[in-house]
DNA sequence: TATTAGCACTATTCATTAATGAGTGCTAAT
DNA sequence: ATTAGCACTCATTAATGAATAGTGCTAATA
């Protein structure tokens, strides 16, 4: 009985690297000619593709192999080969040099970068929009956590008698609102006063310290025997306590529909799922602002069922002093891999480099 | 030869009005029928449906008529048959007393109204995401338009040395926000003296008109020997010049997808396009804020040629001054019209009392 | 010994055909 | 004026068979 490398896997176990570096590139070319034509690729297709290297029979060897260490699987007996997950882990691993980004890309992302006085949340906005126009997949951006980011400039200023409107400018150089309601009739010089004495006390403090401050403060209640500051602690209490959930804009859901692998009914509802309730793909975003770079999560590896047939590229964005957020594509697990992630990596250093020029730090 | 009434159009000249009537009540069911089912009806199974009060034959003549009249059509020649956007339009119009709103819509919309200090935008994207998972079709909800709106009030703040956080809060309770960039330093004093100004100057005022009071002010320039007024002027110039695009919230886009009038490829692309450069819905939008009521669009009716296939259900939502801006109902044209438009009445109902009670006027 | 050609076998896809059935239109009977 | 009856139409469905693209295995070859 012949035994065959199993390619891949066994690499140092059986020391032929010749045959392995050849499964390899066989399995590599599978792939691309997948992701290219979305058909089952089969033996003879493959060997006119290679130029005729290697004949049909032997691709089909490899082939045989590739499929019983979990690379390929047939959708029925007499088609051609697709890859698995498996195979799109390994493929993505193995790209080595990124390809340079096209100037087509780089043009149509630059109006990213035309902005001044834009509101980071319509930077955000803009990105997002066009990176689905570039990827033609759907693209999901978080905006910038709130308890990681530091005050720049707090403001209480009195719109009615019993409504207080609270600005927080944070160094990213984002402008949150709120309307806190409150009792007393308080004069707009006592609000002033509040708010030279939480500027001074909190600025370039992140929002997470300022709320644990507060909290120190009113538990020690040192302040007992001084109105203004007691006063100040109790509405700053209010002013901070907004803790919103960290929000993420969607953009080119539908792309995804005019894709041929989500046409099955089934896959439909998934996706709409994951898109509705969007903790999932939040939770991914949030990882990725961890650690640097690109971070890729090919189908099966989702944590969440609904994203089983979905490949998400991620990566985050920040200003010169913190992680902000991070930036992503959702499609399908064959997906053009190498380009999708150098548009991703791309859009998320333009998107840095202007939310940094906006920043106060 | 026999003549036979056509049924509806020609009401007033034959004085036939029994047959008449029987006309309208057959092509009522038929559409009831179609929108239930979003098959084909035919005359047996309309006979059925009907209790048999009419035969089948009898139903086959009538819609016979109503089909030449414009009403009905056939997708083929043993098919049974479909409601035009003419038919449609009648049904809309023959509708008398709208169903009361069932307790359970009641029930998934009161969360719109739980709100205490909560922004205008986030109370209108809570009610167009209730709104497109109670209707399951897309929904869209358009921001306050920012010209007819008026100041409650202007808040400059220095945030850096070249940097200027304009707040602006409407009578509406919407709070904008802008960062200008200036060449002189300003002390954080003198802002708030331009801002006592302007706010003495502007309140009540709409933007629109606070716009072209700067301007003549500029163009008369009577401030020339008035140095602090000069600025101020200049300063409210940038700070108000600001004409956002009204912005559009869109939920359940992918909720068309399931409904299977979309199914067909070129539909879907259609929808995408719309839903892309929003313009068109955004225009239909801003018409609704011009009556009372609810506005219905039907396939055709549409201006856009992408909608033809859809109709839009919309309805302005107001506070106690001023229509701020229109919500609606995106769906194919044989929804459910009189579960849709309560629905959507309904909706800008709750949002128009939130608001109103969150407005300072 | 690795590669390849050849062949039997398998499953999909596509076009053709025929049966079914829902629906119409017309005419004659009620 | 209404309805029963009948001939006719056309989409849908299932069944059939040919064509096609693919595999796996074995034997020949370099």
């Amino acid at each position: 009985m012949k035994i065959r490398v199993k390619g891949i896997e066994n690499q140092g176990a059986s020391g032929k690297t010749n045959s392995n570096e050849r499964s390899m590139e066989v399995l590599q070319s599978i792939i691309e000619n997948y992701i290219k034509n979305s058909e089952p690729v089969g033996s003879r297709t493959l060997s006119k593709t290679i130029g005729f290297k290697l004949s049909p029979a032997t691709i089909r060897n490899i082939m045989s192999d590739l499929a019983e260490s979990g690379y390929l699987i047939q959708t029925h007996t007499s088609a051609g080969r697709v890859p698995t997950d498996k195979a799109y882990r390994f493929y993505v691993d193995s790209i080595s040099k990124k390809p340079a980004i096209p100037e087509q890309i780089k043009q149509k992302l630059s109006p990213v970068s035309n902005v001044q006085g834009t509101p980071v949340e319509d930077i955000l906005s803009k990105a997002v929009h066009l990176l689905a126009e570039l990827t033609k997949f759907a693209c999901v951006v978080s905006t910038p956590k709130q308890s990681v980011s530091r005050l720049q400039r707090i403001e209480l200023i009195k719109i009615s008698e019993d409504r207080i409107l609270v600005i927080l400018v944070t160094k990213a150089g984002v402008v949150r609102d709120k309307i806190i309601f409150v009792k007393e009739n308080h004069s707009q010089e006592f609000l002033s006063s509040v708010t030279s004495f939480l500027n001074e006390e909190f600025k370039n403090h992140s929002m997470q310290e300022i709320r644990e401050g507060i909290h120190q403060s009113i538990v020690s209640d040192r302040h007992r025997y001084h109105d203004l500051l007691a006063h100040a602690v109790r509405l700053g209490k209010k002013a901070f306590e907004l803790n919103q959930p960290g929000e993420m804009f969607i953009e080119g859901q539908m792309n995804l529909l005019l894709d041929s692998h989500f046409h099955e009914q089934s896959s439909v509802k998934s996706l709409i799922d994951a898109f509705e309730q969007k903790t999932a793909i939040m939770k991914i975003l949030d990882e990725s602002m961890k650690n640097k770079g690109v971070h890729i999560h090919i189908g099966i590896e989702n944590d969440y069922e609904h994203l089983h047939k979905c490949s998400l590229i991620t990566a985050s964005y920040r200003n010169k002093q913190n992680v902000l957020g991070s930036i992503g594509v959702v499609g399908p697990t064959s997906m053009d891999y190498k380009r999708i992630i150098s548009t991703v990596e791309y859009t998320a250093k333009m998107l840095s480099k202007t939310i940094s020029e906006q920043s106060y730090d």
